[in-house]
DNA sequence: GTCTATACTAAGATAGAC
DNA sequence: GTCTATCTTAGTATAGAC
C-alpha cells in the first residue's frame, strides 16, 4: 500500500528536532554568549548535524533570537507568574519578594540568561526590548496595580515604588550571583526585604 | 657623543603605544564584547600593528583584563568619587542620587561597560569580582557609613538600606538605557529619587 | 620596538548523497 | 529531512626584516 512509503520514524520529525536544537542552543548560548558560540557546538549539543540546524533556522542570529524570545516568556512565568496576590498587603509583598529572590538564586539558568541578555543588548537592541516588554514591564505593571489597589499603603507614586521594590531585588541578585560578589559583600537577601517592608510600614504610620 | 645613539623619537615610545592600544581596545571591547572583538580591529583602532599589540600584552585575554581593571577604577571615581557629603542628610542623598543617575545616563561609555562586565562575568568571574571590589563595595560602604553616621534617620539596617538605594538607581539605569526600555516603560528618574526620599522622611517621622 | 607577511585553526554556511 | 564533506572567510598568534 502507498502509505507504507512514509514509515513511523521519519514522518514529521521536525518538531522534535527543533526542540533538540533549541535545547542545544540554550546550553551553548547561555554559557558562551552570541559571538562565543559556534554552530558546530550547538549542533553537537543538540545531537543533530549542522545542516539540520540550518534547515530549521535561517542563520546563527535567527536561532539566537528564537531562543531568547522563548526564554523571556519562560523566565517571567517561572518567577512572577504565580498565583494572584491575596492577604495582608505587606505580608503578601514579603512573600512575593522572598519567592522571587529564592527563585532567581535557585535557578542557575536565570543568571546565565541575565548575562547574555544584558551582554548582547548592545548588538541586539530589539531583543532587549522584547524582554523588557515580556518580562520587566508586566512585572512592574502588576506590582504597580497591586500597590495602587491598596490605598491604605498610602503610596503616592505606585509606579516609582514598583521600580524601587523590583530594582532592589534584581540588583541584589546581580551583585551576589551574576557578578560573584557573595563572598566579597555577603548578605542574606532577607535583610533587603525586611528593610523594604519596614520602610513601607513606617510610611503607612506617618501618613 | 654616545647618547646620540638613542634619538628622541624612538626612546621608550612604549608608554605612548600602550595608551593607544588601550584606547583602541576600549573602543572595540566595549562595542563588541570579548569574543566579538578581533585583535586585528583592536590594532587598527589603536593605529598600530597587531604585532605591537602582542609585544605589550601576552594575549587577547591579558589585554581584556588590563582594560577592564582600568575602567573599573575610572568609572567608580567618575560617578561616586566626588566631594565628601555635607549638609542636611535627605537633601544630600537626593543630590547624590540625582548626580549618579545623570552621570550614568550621560556617559555612554558606562552603559557599554556594564554590558561587557555583566556579559563576560560568566567566563571571567575574577574580573567581575575585581569590579565588585573596586566599584560596588566602596560605594555600598560609603553609603552605609553615611547612613549610619546619621542616627536621626532612624535606619535600623544601614547596610541593607544602602543596597536598596543603590539597587533602585542602577536597576533603573539598566532597564531604561542598557536594555533600551526608555520608550517602552518611560519614566523620569527623579520619580525614583523623590519616592525614596519620601519613604525615608516618613520613616523618620514614624520612629 | 615596530612593522609586513604568514602559519595555523576555527567558524559560518552550503552542496549533494540518501 | 537529515547527514557527511567541503568551501570560504576570518581570527589568534608569531617569524623575520628594519
Amino acid at each position: 500500500m502507498i502509505r507504507a512509503k512514509t514509515n513511523e520514524m521519519e514522518r514529521e520529525s521536525s518538531p522534535e528536532k527543533v526542540e533538540q536544537i533549541l535545547q542545544g542552543a540554550m546550553q551553548e548560548f547561555l554559557a558562551h554568549g552570541f559571538a562565543g558560540t559556534s554552530m558546530d557546538r550547538v549542533a553537537a549539543a543538540a545531537g543533530v548535524s549542522k545542516a539540520t540546524v540550518y534547515s530549521h533556522f535561517a542563520d546563527k542570529e535567527g536561532l539566537f533570537k528564537a531562543l531568547i524570545e522563548r526564554l523571556a516568556r519562560k523566565k517571567f512565568q517561572l518567577i512572577f507568574g504565580s498565583e494572584p496576590l491575596e492577604g495582608e498587603p505587606l505580608e503578601v509583598l514579603r512573600q512575593v519578594g522572598t519567592r522571587a529572590l529564592e527563585q532567581m538564586s535557585t535557578d542557575q539558568e536565570h543568571s546565565a540568561f541575565m548575562r547574555v541578555l544584558i551582554g548582547e543588548s548592545g548588538r541586539f537592541p530589539e531583543l532587549a526590548q522584547i524582554c523588557v516588554n515580556s518580562m520587566i514591564k508586566p512585572t512592574l505593571v502588576a506590582l504597580k496595580k497591586y500597590l495602587a489597589s491598596h490605598p491604605e499603603l498610602k503610596i503616592r507614586d505606585p509606579e516609582a515604588m514598583a521600580r524601587i521594590l523590583l530594582g532592589s531585588l534584581v540588583h541584589f541578585h546581580i551583585t551576589q550571583e551574576v557578578l560573584h560578589g557573595e563572598n566579597i559583600i555577603p548578605m542574606k537577601g532577607d535583610r533587603i526585604i525586611d528593610t523594604m517592608i519596614d520602610l513601607l510600614e513606617k510610611s503607612v504610620r506617618a501618613s
